[in-house]
DNA sequence: CGGAATCCTATCGGATACTG
DNA sequence: CAGTATCCGATAGGATTCCG
């Protein structure tokens, strides 16, 4: 009885995993827009974001140097990237005056936060591609 | 110069985070299906997906059990999503052989590797979701 | 250099209806 | 109960071309 689960959905009493679902704002049945997990998914959603912020972790970039260590992501897709993570506040953008213009995408105090974040998708993508040993499963089956 | 990127692309001597990227997995130019991060991202990939990977976190569950908790979801993409799931051995089904049929869906070993990924997109969701201090950044620009 | 504009295809996800 | 079948509108994302 230790991981049953009491989830009589249409009557009270629903018990939530306090490592999954810690808050209030986690306890959803919809993937809505403020639960967390949904603004943590929307915060690196898209092809090829991860790959941008790995790059912009590294230290800021301008548009160019972004399209050198990643050639084969094209302009519009970079753009589209780039102004989806301004827009989050995760990324701010300065440009110089003269020209040609120069840019400077650099991360947020916020864009930082994705570190953990990135740093998981690593270690649990790394352990499910060792380890096809799927099958058979330790689950709390009654 | 501590966190200064010695990336010169087009000629040798590349700088990894090795937080980020601690192996040679990781050293892609491209979303390669992979990549680690690639792996981990197309186990979580698709709406409603961490959701029902929640509910099963918390124990099996049957086909109209998963409808039940989560009523916003057609039958067609949770049956999506659980061929998903199954295809790559996340998930496993046993049916019942009488009438009517039952089904029990279960996390697999590989399953509950996700767990700490979960874990982790509530936590940086919730630090995004609450910090609106966003602008200004600390990064280590030049 | 740093994009924006346009176009075009594939796939996603939702609604509805039907089946073993 | 546990799905499948079909249809369909909305994006996503890539290629190409042009602009300040």
């Amino acid at each position: 009885m230790t991981t049953e689960h009491a989830r009589l959905v249409g009557h009270q009493t629903e018990t939530w995993d306090a490592q999954l679902v810690p808050t209030d704002r986690g306890r959803v049945r919809q993937p809505t827009p403020d639960c967390p997990v949904e603004v943590a998914l929307s915060a690196i959603s898209g092809r090829w974001t991860t790959l941008v912020l790995r790059e912009l972790m590294h230290g800021p970039c301008s548009f160019s140097e972004l399209r050198d260590l990643l050639p084969a992501l094209s302009a519009k897709v970079l753009a589209d990237r780039l102004h989806g993570l301004v827009e989050r506040g995760l990324v701010v953008c300065e440009r110089t005056a003269g020209f040609p213009v120069r840019t400077r995408y650099q991360l947020t105090a916020r864009g930082q936060a994705l570190r953990p974040l990135l740093k998981t998708l690593y270690e649990v993508g790394s352990a499910l591609a060792e380890g096809p040993e799927a099958i058979d499963s330790p689950c709390g089956g009654e």
